[in-house]
DNA sequence: GGAGCGCTGTATTTTATGTTACGTATTTTG
DNA sequence: CAAAATACGTAACATAAAATACAGCGCTCC
């Protein structure tokens, strides 16, 4: 069976004419970037003309060249969302168990967030939040919400006017004759996205409410309302998405505010400290 | 100093206005697939309107969108040369902001938390959780409680008789009426450890109730009454204490009742499957 | 509440990329 | 050794993509 276009190609090499062989030698020396460029940039890199180059990829069965590339493209998406670790990474020993697969997806998701998520992406949203302009907002879906209630009985200690929108539609959505441009509101939303949620969202982008979105790696369409996106890796071999890496996130988050409001020798902090 | 377009991007994603701030988030999102489509697919994946992308490379300091998706194959090759970098946040080495020691001491953490955890146990849990004998009730505390609800919100999905337990001391102290020894009762505790859910682990151990105790490493005193205690890892650089490992622990045994469950051939994951 | 500025999308133009047709070179076979 | 078939490149063509011009809208700041 045949899983990889390079599989494809070193399975039909040998049958290929002097000059697409140079073509697939030339893919093959840096792959799979040479297939991402033009045609005319490939040719020239294989020292070979342009036609040369798409009867090598008509030959692999590609009807056009841009469906080669895209066939490309969506093996290397592939190969980026379950990063190195997997397969090089020893520290799945003995075991072999249900628990190692599991765990080692579960940091891979962990990393390949964090690697997406800059520093100052998250000083930047830590500092709306730990402002205190107005009121704080958190809100999640089916399998999220929990997510919500964890970030907001953080953060409901070390500042005041923090809101956790809980049971029905109807209850959270007449909260938002309460909110305004000065308000932030945190939606935890993963697939399959939730209608009430981006309907709420949208609303409240009306309002001029600041939306801090905490999703998936495809983006729940709340991404069109939200002031800040955090897109995590949720896939592990489990029949439930893992909502771990955005668990992680959160607490990352909590522990940035919590900070600035330490350095800002916040009042309440203080206070906090000598209640303990 | 920046190396990589991704911190290029977030350095500016504060300065940009709305819709490129969209396409922004759309290509850090997966990143960076999307920069090497076209225009087009960009635009539309992002929300936006083709011009909105042109302007984004544009503030990005690039003359045009070829040189703009020459610069992410460059960077692209290195990385594929060098498998090493990758798993490594580049944007956060050595020292950096604060993300970085927070996701190392949390990844740690769960290291060390699976360390100590058999599979062997994780499958008598998963297998006590799945047998159906008696119904499953789920608690925790302050802040774990948000954990308990991710759990109960999944389980009650694949099995019938799973019972959160919310609200006030008393509503669910009452609730110990309805347990006896075919039920399990699941707790979350960590410190500090909450009188009252020690109160409550006590009768209901009295009551005969089997009890999966999910606490830290100094255990809670729940941990007398329990028949089965994970000891997750908490410590992580920051003022509160991380559930991040249990919470990863609770998704691995969320997938492994799963599974169970359709070994067994359950009926209601059969209908389960058949209404999605 | 009004004026000015800036952002965004639609429609059009321009560029360059992929594709095809055809003639020449090269290799293979009888 | 000759003839045929196959492979390859040059050059013209068509198509799709990127770039630009312009108008409408929303927003901010007086």
């Amino acid at each position: 069976m045949i899983s990889s276009i390079a599989e494809l190609i070193s399975d039909r090499i040998g049958t290929m004419p002097a000059g697409e062989r140079r073509a697939a030698q030339t893919l093959i020396a840096n792959y799979p970037l040479t297939g991402l460029k033009t045609v005319a940039e490939f040719s020239t890199a294989a020292g070979v003309s342009s036609p040369t180059i798409l009867r090598f990829v008509a030959r692999l069965g590609f009807q056009n060249y841009p469906e080669f590339q895209s066939a490309l493209q969506d093996e290397l998406a592939a190969q980026l969302q379950s990063p190195a670790s997997r397969t090089l990474n020893p520290a799945s020993p003995a075991g072999g168990g249900a628990v190692s697969p599991m765990l080692e997806a579960t940091l891979d998701n962990m990393r390949e967030t964090f690697r997406h998520l800059s520093d100052k992406q998250l000083a930047d949203i830590a500092t709306r939040l730990a402002e205190r302009r107005g009121k704080t907002f958190l809100i999640g879906g089916r399998f999220t919400d929990p997510l919500a209630r964890y970030m907001a009985a953080h953060l409901a200690i070390i500042q005041p006017d923090v809101y956790h929108l809980a049971g029905q539609e109807s209850i959270w959505r007449d909260r938002l004759i309460d909110m305004g441009k000065r308000d932030v509101l945190v939606i935890f939303d993963i697939r399959r996205y939730q209608e009430s949620l981006v309907r709420f969202a949208e609303k409240a982008h009306q309002r001029g409410v600041q939306i801090v979105l905490f999703t998936d790696q495809w983006l729940s369409p709340i991404a069109r309302f939200a002031r800040h996106v955090i897109a995590g890796r949720t896939a592990v071999p489990s029949a439930w998405d893992s909502s771990a890496a955005l668990f992680v996130v959160a607490e990352t988050l909590i522990g940035a505010v919590t900070r600035q409001l330490e350095a800002a020798g916040a009042k309440r902090i203080r206070d906090l400290e000598s209640l303990r």
